[in-house]
DNA sequence: CGCGAGTAAGACTGGTCTGTCTCCCTTCAG
DNA sequence: CTGAAGGGAGACAGACCAGTCTTACTCGCG
């Protein structure tokens, strides 16, 4: 409920009447279980990282390599279905912090979060073998964010053209 | 005045009434030069267009570079510096493009300014000689994007990793 | 039965927002 | 000197915001 409108308008844009009229709760029962909406947010972008980045993104493209190396260009496999589904509403981790600021808890938790979907790329990276693998997940990472914000531009195709690039940044870091 | 709170803080975030006292104007006189806040915000966009995008990001990198090629990834020393910068506040057409929506006539506008960039980057690679040139500046601009994002959370060295890929772009497309 | 816990519904507070309108002063042209 | 135009200051409208509190009702448990 919350999780759904948060994700496709930002959690700037729903306000707690919205929310409390949708889910037929009663305000004050709402306060009771969250002090704050800033305190909702934190549990929404929990179940972000649970629902998106861990079921979805991570096991999806686990299950479509049978290497850790193509486990990790998956991801863009992943990402090319993601952008073209027409309730794509690109990263709220990336959303909170952009519209919140680094320096609010909100947008720290957020780099926490794309922090921790670092932390997965880093492991598949292990996985394979790879090389400086801190370095490696820093630059993925700049692939998946780029290709997810030229995915809201509408750029379907950004996807393939991040894992082309991603496919000469694992050969790099081979040796 | 209004440049400077708009690309520090947000579009969002600062309001009309903000604005007005601090640039010592009055209401009625603002409304009379502008029809709507949205409008106003339209007016940022391009100045930022003219400030950041030309004025600083395309003149700095053709300035830095000799041939094409080094202009292009001048861009990344560009970002390199700016990035460092206390006063770093992320690209605000991404901004207000996550803020607002793709569907929004601000995030629109966005768009068209983002399409812009690419098209700055396309004249280089032509200039350069580069093959596809389309599909190479779309490669290029996530780079952009994405090492902006990362600098966001805090990667100060994203600038020097967006540039490693890039050079490995330019060679994929000399032939 | 009786009581307390939880909840729906919604009024309310104090603040914000965009946008309109009034009042009054200054400036400048004829 | 006079009158029109424009702008500063700010009240105001109407809508929203997060968060508190009151009222009435319905449960389950002893």
């Amino acid at each position: 409920m919350a999780y759904d409108l948060f994700s496709r308008r930002g959690v700037r844009d729903v306000g707690v009447n919205e929310l409390i009229e949708r889910s037929g709760v009663a305000k004050a029962t709402f306060y009771r279980h969250f002090p704050s909406k800033d305190s909702l947010v934190l549990a929404f972008l929990a179940q972000r990282d649970q629902l998106w980045t861990i079921e979805t993104i991570v096991s999806q493209a686990r299950l479509r390599g049978t290497t850790p190396t193509e486990q990790l260009l998956a991801i863009f496999d992943v990402f090319g279905d993601w952008f073209v589904r027409d309730d794509f509403e690109a990263c709220s981790f990336i959303n909170v912090l952009l519209e919140m600021g680094p320096a609010h808890p909100l947008g720290q938790a957020s780099i926490d979060y794309l922090a921790k979907i670092r932390g997965h790329v880093q492991a598949l990276a292990e996985e394979a073998g790879l090389q400086r693998t801190e370095d490696f997940s820093r630059s993925w990472h700049i692939l998946m964010k780029g290709s997810i914000v030229s995915a809201s531009e509408g750029d379907t195709g950004a996807a393939k053209r991040a894992q082309q690039m991603a496919g000469w940044l694992i050969e790099h870091h081979r040796s």
